[in-house]
DNA sequence: TCAGCGATAGAAAGCGCTTGCTACGGCGAT
DNA sequence: ATCGCCGTAGCAAGCGCTTTCTATCGCTGA
């Protein structure tokens, strides 16, 4: 039925192992024997079976990339950048094709640490955890003891965009400077002289979230503005329509709001339609930044402020992080910065 | 080091047989003895070794589903919808635990074929591909073996926005009425009194584009203004830059184009930004419309006139086909029609 | 009372591959 | 000419799990 090794082996009139050699390159093999090998392999269109060689192997060649939001581009563009680094570097070695695979966790923590057992499981040569991490005890807990297990089965580990926790078995983390890019966002529109100024803030309980409304308030705090950062701040997920209803909530609790500022451009987007069924100009009536700089936030009218975050240069990082093609930086930890992208959505606040 | 059934087995006091079959559940065990191995199972942190499970069974709890871009959110959506119901899934039925994993080809054939090969190798349960395909005579055939034998040696093959190639071995295709909904969206600017209508298409050698071009070749056609067509029509890939680039050469070659329809909203947002350097309002001066619907496009200004492709509803029922919980559509093949949106970015043109 | 059956549990044979170790020529060194 | 080594190839022992076949035991029905 199916075409094994010893199928190979036999038309080839060499062993099984032989045709094993061959296939995986890591042996001295005679160049005509392999020639012979290679061609009855294409004759009989062999395809290896992965869980026989990755048992026998105890490694195999699955590298899971997990995600909480496939569906948005702030994940995707690094899972794709590194699952391309990941599909590269194979290209450079032989026998190093690793089957890069991305995860949809949709910000459960539940399914973070599921997938993180089918993964390990499949014995999956690396891990790559991009995004916030949610930060409660029990699933720090439990992620931090899966982790371990996994980095002791020599699975690598790789945090992109995710703050590591002090003690987690990590082969590496990048983590995104939300707290300074939070800051700048604000000290931006404070220079404006803006003094009224909401925050639409993601889900509480993640890392990214509290960074960035830290660097806001940090902000606020530093200029005299402290006392009014909670009574401005609402909560939401990170996607349109909870930009839109914050706003809205926001705008009730202070209508004389001068700016808003998102927990990342896709909650921006919704913030602006919610600004301007109420009628009010952006930036003339009201200014609105955001976070990522996603491709569509220059498009958008009025281009969109925001933060811009090197998604597909991190991705990539982590890609080849977790491939073990380039050096972890010192400690296993880097950090990356955001520039600060002045645009259309936001000006001097209104006399008046 | 690594516990292993037979370590659970001991502590259990009971055969490897046993414990095999309290974990996959389909056998009968009495059940204090299930209890009994449960109770190791948890002591010992005991985890499945996958590649073993797979080698003797000879299935594996793998479902691909590969992408042409990650980052898009067209994709995003679709993936994270057929990824949800096959997590979802598996919760209904004991041991029918599936790890859906999503694979970017990049667009690139190669790439698809790859990924195809990988998974045979894992002997993936499942394959779901979604989008449009490469029409390319080749890679068509290359395909259609690769399917050929994936669906021989059990593994259930699931097309998503994605037409069948006659002979497939297909197990079930959903199908985008892309010609349909290129028509309708055509026709509405024709109603509106649009004579001259650049296209920006896609790449040529996808199904998606052409079949979408057909649709709007049609509905100029129907209207005499099919001559013009060739013309007016410039390609690019599927994002904002070639929507950009494409507007600025249809403008230069018609300048007195009143309306642009392009390939999707990314696409489309991209000729927004061209067209608005050059000074044109929309809809005012010019009208401009996309395709897909995508979550942002109702919140751009003007808000974009597109065709809704029930994106998370096609993902998800692909997802359940590649399960098996659901069943085929009639021979196999199913088409989703796609909505026309009428929103603020279409307008009559001006008199002139 | 005893054959016979249903419900469970175990023994053991692989699944297809990798790899440590052994075997075997031929060659340069002594 | 002999020894030993290098370059290759083969042998065979698993890797950890599933599953068929067999064994056992407590009952039930005649």
């Amino acid at each position: 039925m199916t075409v094994t090794l010893a199928d190979v082996a036999a038309r080839a009139r060499v062993s099984p192992a032989t045709v094993s050699r061959v296939l995986n390159g890591n042996y001295p093999v005679a160049a005509s024997t392999r020639e012979r090998v290679l061609r009855a392999v294409d004759e009989l269109d062999y395809v290896l079976n992965g869980p026989a060689s990755a048992l026998a192997a105890a490694t195999s060649d699955l590298v899971g990339i997990l995600v909480n939001d496939i569906a948005d581009p702030f994940f995707g563009i690094m899972a794709g950048a590194a699952q391309h680094a990941i599909g590269e570097g194979a290209a450079g070695r032989a026998g190093g094709e690793k089957l890069a695979v991305v995860c949809n966790t949709g910000g459960s923590p539940e399914r973070e640490l599921t997938y993180l057992t089918l993964l390990q499981r499949q014995r999956a040569a690396a891990v790559v955890l991009t995004g916030g991490a949610v930060e409660d005890p029990g699933h720090t807990a439990a992620m931090a003891a899966k982790l371990a297990k996994l980095a002791n089965a020599g699975t690598r580990i790789v945090l992109c965009g995710r703050p590591p926790v002090p003690g987690d078995a990590i082969t590496a983390a990048l983590t995104f400077d939300n707290r300074g890019g939070g800051r700048r966002l604000t000290e931006h529109l404070l220079t404006l002289g803006h003094r009224r100024i909401g925050y639409v803030a993601g889900p509480a309980e993640r890392t990214t979230t509290r960074h960035r409304l830290e660097g806001h308030r940090a902000a606020m705090t530093a200029a005299g503005l402290g006392g009014d950062v909670e009574r401005l701040t609402a909560h939401g997920t990170y996607d349109r329509r909870s930009g839109y209803d914050a706003t809205l909530e926001l705008l009730r609790r202070e209508p004389d709001l001068t700016a808003i500022v998102a927990a990342n451009d896709t909650v921006a987007l919704g913030a602006c339609a919610a600004l301007r069924e109420r009628g009010l100009r952006i930036p003339q009536d009201i200014s609105v930044a955001g976070f990522d700089d996603l491709p569509f936030s220059v498009d958008v009218v009025p281009a969109l402020t925001t933060v811009r975050l090197p998604l597909y240069e991190a991705g990539a990082r982590a890609g080849r992080l977790a491939m073990g093609t380039e050096v972890p930086p010192p400690r296993g930890i880097a950090t990356i910065g955001g520039e600060l992208m002045v645009r259309s959505s936001t000006g001097r606040p209104r006399q008046r």
